[in-house]
DNA sequence: TAACATTGTGGGTAGTTGTGGGTTAAATCT
DNA sequence: AGATTTAACCCACAACTACCCACAATGTTA
């Protein structure tokens, strides 16, 4: 059962083989709509994980890139890093996509990977450095989690 | 005869079986308006329980994280940990909904299972979990009852 | 009271899903 | 152009899950 299109929720764990290919879980793949044409956009995560993005989902980032305007020099550095090591991919019969050594690497992915629904994207972790980023980022900042788990009415 | 539309109030109890299929009070499946498509989004509660909301009410909260931009830490954070556990899980024609062992073992199920309405959600409980948890919370925190019946009036 | 409907629980089966590897076609480099 | 690497496509299989049927216990109606 698919929710809402083209968003994501949900933790798999799964395993990246020897060719550097990776499942996209089923529920994730039922729930892109038509103009997505079975394809990704796969990226750099803010943190040391590998975005991935449904077509259409990207082309709106790539619409609000756009409108930033490159006199400001922080808007330049961000379009560059948003944009430069983005790359479109397609799954193949199987369902699975291809991640590039360098994505790889930069996401110091091993055998073992979680995929995670991030509403509309999803990122790829490895498990370990998961574990470590989550507790990093808690420990900074406790008081800002708790204001927002007020906003939102779990 | 139910009363407000996905609303759940009251407590049941029931048995979680080898396949880890727990059965959904006949009461709050009347309960559920035809949009919710028979589908809950089964999720980690904040105490050592399972929370289930209908389909419309989990719509609620995705938009929220929706508006949360990744470019802060700690709405990643937050997004990630709300996300990742959730699963929609629509039920049977007998009624009963699946369990990952991941949510299970979170929630410390074992065969005998409480299901509690909350009103805009339920809660699956290990009863000796909750009442352990009852009496730690009760105990640390006396006043915060006193508070509460300020802005309630029951 | 008898007949019936509903509800909670158990289990079997067929289709789907994740994963590995082999083969061919395309791209890249020398 | 030929050689080497890279990516797309196909097949195979084990594990899992959704779907179906069955039945006992309880509640409801005639």
């Amino acid at each position: 059962m698919t929710l809402t299109k083209n968003t994501f929720i949900g933790e798999y764990a799964y395993s990246l083989d020897s060719k550097g290919r990776i499942n996209i879980p089923a529920k994730f793949r039922q729930a892109l709509s038509k103009n997505n044409k079975n394809t990704f956009v796969i990226s750099r995560g803010v943190d040391s994980c590998i975005y991935v993005y449904p077509l259409t989902q990207w082309q709106e980032i790539e619409k609000n890139l756009r409108n930033l305007s490159s006199l400001s020099s922080i808007n330049r550095t961000f379009v560059r890093n948003t944009a430069r090591y983005a790359t479109p991919s397609t799954y193949d019969k199987q369902g699975r996509i291809i991640l590039s050594p360098s994505l790889i690497k930069y996401a110091n992915l091993d055998k073992e990977v979680l995929i995670i629904g991030m509403i509309n994207k999803m990122e790829i972790w490895n498990p370990a450095q998961l574990n470590k980023t989550e507790n990093e980022t808690i420990k900074i900042n406790p008081d800002a989690y708790d204001d927002l788990a007020e906003k939102i009415i779990l």
